[in-house]
DNA sequence: TTCTCGATTGTCT
DNA sequence: GACAATCGAGAAA
């Protein structure tokens, strides 16, 4: 399906939707694709995501307004990477969504390899699963700190539609996970899956 | 300056 | 199923 893959980004404008909700689910079935500097392409079907909606969600980093420098790029605007630090050992990568100083982002919980698996496998040290949960999908794809604020239209980080529908059916809704401080706005279903079945199709 | 704890994962029992 | 690893952001003082 993916022989020949070439640098073809998804439009900016595809970032600036107001819903993040429904960017997420948009977000399953594309194609994130990265670049090191090696020239190591690894490319695979979003298959996870968690929405995270700004100022009105306790979950998020940028609940109330809050803006601080790690999550200043939330508050840019659509289409870029906001990478963090979590538990003090893993990156997670989130992508920022809606207009400036809008600061909402999608979680990228989960990846079904198709691309560059052998480059995933070396740097999972050959670990399995290669690339479900957030932490895991960042080594699989090299994705570190320093890719906090990249364009997600340029040739590092980039995420293509390659015209896979994704039927509303084979979307599972859940809860989002590690946010019980969260309240409330913890029983959200905000978390999108590709169901298995429809992984098989792959 | 100090303290707490997290959008997680891997290992051990 | 339990828990250790690990470190920086954010809050409190």
């Amino acid at each position: 399906m993916l022989s020949a893959l070439s640098f073809n980004p998804i439009e900016q404008t595809f970032y600036l939707s107001e819903d993040v909700v429904e960017l997420s689910q948009k977000l399953l079935g594309k194609v994130l694709v990265t670049q090191n500097t090696e020239g190591e392409l690894t490319a695979g079907i979003i298959s996870e995501t968690e929405a995270y909606k700004g100022p009105e969600d306790m979950a998020s980093h940028a609940y109330n307004g809050r803006r601080t420098p790690r999550n200043e790029v939330m508050y840019a605007e659509g289409g870029r990477a906001y990478v963090y630090l979590c538990y003090g050992i893993h990156c997670l990568f989130n992508v920022v969504t809606h207009i400036q100083n809008s600061p909402h982002a999608v979680l990228i919980r989960s990846v079904i390899p198709l691309i560059g698996i052998e480059y995933m496998q070396k740097r999972r040290k050959n670990k399995v699963p290669i690339s479900v949960g957030p932490g895991l999908v960042c080594q699989a794809f090299g994705i570190t700190l320093e890719d906090n604020g990249a364009s997600l239209t340029e040739n590092r980080i980039w995420i293509e539609d390659h015209g896979i529908e994704i039927p509303k059916s084979a979307i599972v809704c859940a809860k989002r996970i590690g946010i019980e401080y969260a309240k409330e706005h913890a029983n959200l279903l905000w978390r999108f899956i590709l169901s298995k079945e429809f992984n098989l199709t792959f």
